[in-house]
DNA sequence: TAGTGGTCTAGACCACCCC
DNA sequence: GGGTGGTCTAGACCACTAC
C-alpha cells in the first residue's frame, strides 16, 4: 500500500532560509527558558549571517506560533505558551480561573446605537432599534488577551445600559431580566490585528488572530446578543465538544 | 458613560503604509471581480509609489483574509472568500456536499507505527501497540483545501488497513467493527503551513492555517482515533453549537 | 524566453523603552 | 542617549508559468 504518494518530489518541499532558522532560534529560546531575553535582531543576523529581514521573518513566525514575544523599545522574549480555552455558554471570568489565571475585564465602551438591517435580524428587533454595544477588553494576569464587542437588543432589556459593570452579563440578565442563555452558534476563523487591535493588546498589525463570532439565544430560543471577538493567536487556543446528534435528541 | 476610553489618544492606532495600501488594493479588488486579475507586483508598486516590498505585505495580509489568491508564475487574482464547515461527528465528504462543492479526497499515505507513549494513551493502547495511520489531502472542487492525519489502533480494528480506501472511514468502522462514534474533543488554534503544508496546498510557506485536534470517542467511550488537521485559514471558517450544560443533562 | 510571484540583502529612518 | 523593535526602500536573484 501507500505508494499513491502524490508525486512525493516534484513538488519539492523547499526550505526557505527563515524557516530554517526557526530551528536554530529555538535552540536558543530552549536555552533562554520561559521568559528569558533573547539577543538582539542585529546581533542575531550578524550571528547567523542573514539579512535582519530575514532574522525579522523567522522571529515573526515563531511569534504567531507563541514561542516568543516582542516587546517593543525593549528586546524579545521566549513566549508563555497558549492558553486552552472551552467554547462553552460561560462567562470569561469563570474560564480563565478554571485555568489559574487572574482575569480581568475593562469596558472600553458602552453605547446605544441604532440598529442596521443586518444586527437587527439577528436580535429580531425592527431595524433601527435601539442596540446596546459594549466593547470590553479581556486580560489575563494583566496581559491583554482579547477583544470583544457586545450587542444586545435594549427593546428587551430596558435600562441595561446602567446595570452593565464589573459583574457578569449573563448574571445581570437571569437577575434583573429572568433570561438565561439555552444555546449558541459560534464560528471562528483567523483573522489579522488592525491597528486599533494591535494598539489594545501590545501587538503588530497584521498579528495573526482568531476571530469568534457568537450568536446567543435564550431557553426560550430568543436571540439574546451577537458579540464578535478578537483572541491574540499565538496566545489562544480554543476546545469543542461534539456530541453525535443520536445523542443530543 | 462610556468615558473609560482607556487612553484614546496615547497608544495611538498608528496606520502603517502597507495597511492602508489594502484599502486601495480592496477597490481594485472589487472591480476585477471574483477570479478576476491584479496587476502585477512591480507594476502595483510604481502605481502607488511605493517598493513591492510594501506592495507584497498588503498583499500577504489580503490573501491571509481570503481576498486574493496569488499563483507562482501566473499571477495575482480576487479570491472566492471562505467557506465554513461545521464541527460536527461527520465526515468531510457530506459537509462538502451541503455547500454545493465537491469534495474529492486522495489517500497520500497509509502506514503502520508503533505508537509513541503519548498517542498510546490517548488511543488507550499499550505502548509500542500498532497503529494506523493515515494521511489525506482533502480537496473540493478541485482545489487543495487541508490535510488530515488520522491514527487509528490496529488491535481494536485488526485490518483496517485493506480496508481504507475511497469510502468513508466512519462507515467502515460501523459495517465492519460495529463502531459507532459518539463524541470528539476538538481543538482549534492558528498555526503556518510548514514547507510541506505549502507544497501540498499549492500555498506560500509562512501562510496561516487553523490546525484542529479531534480526540474521537464511540459510543461506548472508548477511544477511536487521533487527528490532527491542517486548514487553509484564508478558505475556511468553523461554526460550533454550543449548548447549555443544563440541556445536554 | 519573457513575465510573474518568492526569497533575500544592506541599509535607512522612526518609535519606543530604559538608563 | 543608546539600544531595541517596527517600517520602508531599491535592487538582486531564483522558481514557476505561459507561450
Amino acid at each position: 500500500m501507500a505508494d499513491n504518494l502524490a508525486e512525493n518530489g516534484r513538488k519539492s518541499a523547499r526550505t526557505p532560509k527563515h524557516w530554517a532558522l526557526k530551528d536554530r532560534l529555538l535552540a536558543m529560546v530552549a536555552a533562554a527558558g520561559p521568559g528569558g531575553p533573547l539577543p538582539g535582531e542585529r546581533a542575531l543576523a550578524e550571528g547567523f549571517g542573514v539579512s535582519r529581514t530575514t532574522v525579522r521573518k523567522a522571529l515573526t513566525e515563531l511569534m504567531a506560533e507563541g514561542r516568543l514575544t516582542r516587546v517593543h523599545g525593549s528586546g524579545t522574549y521566549v513566549g508563555s505558551g497558549k492558553v486552552t480555552q472551552r467554547l462553552q455558554l460561560s462567562s470569561y471570568t469563570e474560564d480563565m480561573r478554571s485555568h489559574g489565571l487572574n482575569p480581568t475585564s475593562s469596558l472600553l465602551e458602552a453605547a446605544i446605537e441604532a440598529a442596521e438591517p443586518e444586527l437587527a435580524a439577528l436580535l429580531a428587533v425592527p431595524a433601527g432599534a435601539d442596540v446596546l454595544r459594549l466593547r470590553r477588553l479581556r486580560s489575563a494576569d494583566g496581559e491583554p488577551m482579547a477583544i470583544e464587542t457586545s450587542r444586545l437588543p435594549l427593546t428587551r432589556f430596558p435600562g441595561l445600559e446602567a446595570r452593565v459593570g464589573d459583574t457578569s452579563l449573563y448574571r445581570v440578565l437571569w437577575e434583573h431580566y429572568g433570561v438565561e442563555l439555552g444555546h449558541a452558534e459560534e464560528t471562528i476563523e483567523t483573522t489579522l490585528a488592525t491597528p486599533a487591535d494591535a494598539a489594545l493588546l501590545g501587538n503588530e498589525v497584521g498579528a495573526v488572530m482568531l476571530r469568534l463570532s457568537r450568536h446567543s439565544f435564550d431557553t426560550d430560543n430568543r436571540p439574546v446578543e451577537w458579540v464578535r471577538s478578537v483572541y491574540r493567536g499565538d496566545r489562544y487556543k480554543f476546545v469543542a465538544t461534539l456530541v453525535s446528534p443520536r445523542e443530543v435528541e
